[in-house]
DNA sequence: TGTACATCAGTGAACGCGCGTTCACTGATGTAC
DNA sequence: TGTACATCAGTGAACGCGCGTTCACTGATGTAC
């Protein structure tokens, strides 16, 4: 049967069944036959508008990564304090990554889907979070908010080190968590602890 | 037939041959077939020494972080520097995790295999990595050597996310990294922005 | 406006492979006499 | 010391399942007349 007047294509309505499937649980155990029960459609039909199962799922991977990271509302550097920013970027980061890194459960040990989901990914114009951070932390350090000779690039991978953490027992799970829980003194520990190290004073 | 006079029984075989096959491959591919081949017996054997595949695989993995984090030597609190300690903590973490970290790759979306490690790895005295960095932390603040009002569990966070961090492309490959390359000034980096953060000064 | 036909997106049964698991069988070892 | 028998660890062929992938077929749509 042919596609009613619907706008969306056969390709797009696969691709956003297998966005859809992974926002609730990831891609681990995500199969073209569920691939195409979701959508509606017969298993077959995934081969005349994909290469392989590979493809759907990088580009599933793909939107669903946009999707989470749709919109995002990131403070500029100079606005506010940059404790108070750092605590917005760590919420936004462990938010965001305990939705993200889970749902990549599925891919562990296929180096091909991920260097495909990196291609499509780079291919557009954004970075992912580790770059967000970076970028602030280099803009900051040009105002002066941060002190000239800290080394940016080691407190990005400390600040997104933490966040990773937090979502690996999600990637262990394989889950996505969709509703992080965040608790505002753990976010307040890592902003303060960042912001004046531990040395005694 | 029957095993001749080594001291070793089929269960420690079989065990070690796991071991063997993850701290090469880690546990993704790690197949029932593969590890009675790489132990020299034959596949049916398994099941008179294990439930199922996922006891192998879950006491190979205790066997092989065993083997990594054997006799580590770590500065005792109050030794040395904090600083200098902390790079030889960071240094120890990004080493052991990038050699721990992808072994499990094969385990994600198998909780079963995961809640049967933690048994056996909790039955045995030692902690994690985790424990080691906040164990030391705490030592050195009651030794006023940390700042009094740091905190401390935020301070292990950033530690072990960071070292986490860097092992999470060898996750994604599934492959430990026997000998992980770490760049000094990296370490100093990390070190030096735990110790003076990155306020103005 | 009707009718016959070609096209081709979509269908879903079937294939093949990998892998965990089972089980009837083998043959070395130990015991009884 | 030699023989018959029981035991049982070890064997490996075979089973069953899940899943990616294929392919002969269907039937709605568009075109020709």
């Amino acid at each position: 049967m042919l596609r009613d007047g619907g706008t969306q294509t056969l390709h797009e309505i696969l691709v956003s069944a297998a966005a859809r499937l992974i926002a609730l649980h990831g891609t681990v155990g995500l199969t073209v036959r569920g691939i195409a029960t979701e959508a509606g459609v017969a298993q077959g039909v995934l081969y005349n508008h994909f290469d392989d199962r590979e493809e759907v799922v990088a580009l599933a991977l793909h939107s669903y990564v946009q999707s989470v990271m749709h919109d995002v509302e990131l403070p500029v550097a100079g606005s506010g304090t940059v404790e108070g920013n750092l605590r917005i970027y760590l919420e936004f980061g462990l938010t965001t990554l305990a939705r993200i890194l889970p749902a990549f459960g599925g891919v562990i040990g296929q180096p091909k889907i991920m260097a495909r989901f990196v291609d499509h990914f780079s291919a557009h114009l954004s970075g992912g979070v580790p770059e967000l951070f970076g970028n602030y932390l280099r803009a900051e350090q040009k105002l002066g908010r941060i002190a000239a000779d800290v080394d940016v690039d080691a407190t990005a991978v400390l600040i997104v080190g933490a966040c990773h953490s937090e979502a690996l027992p999600g990637l262990f799970r394989g889950q996505p968590d969709p509703y992080p829980i965040i608790r505002p003194e753990f976010v307040d520990g890592l902003a303060r602890t960042i912001m004046n190290g531990i040395a005694p004073r």
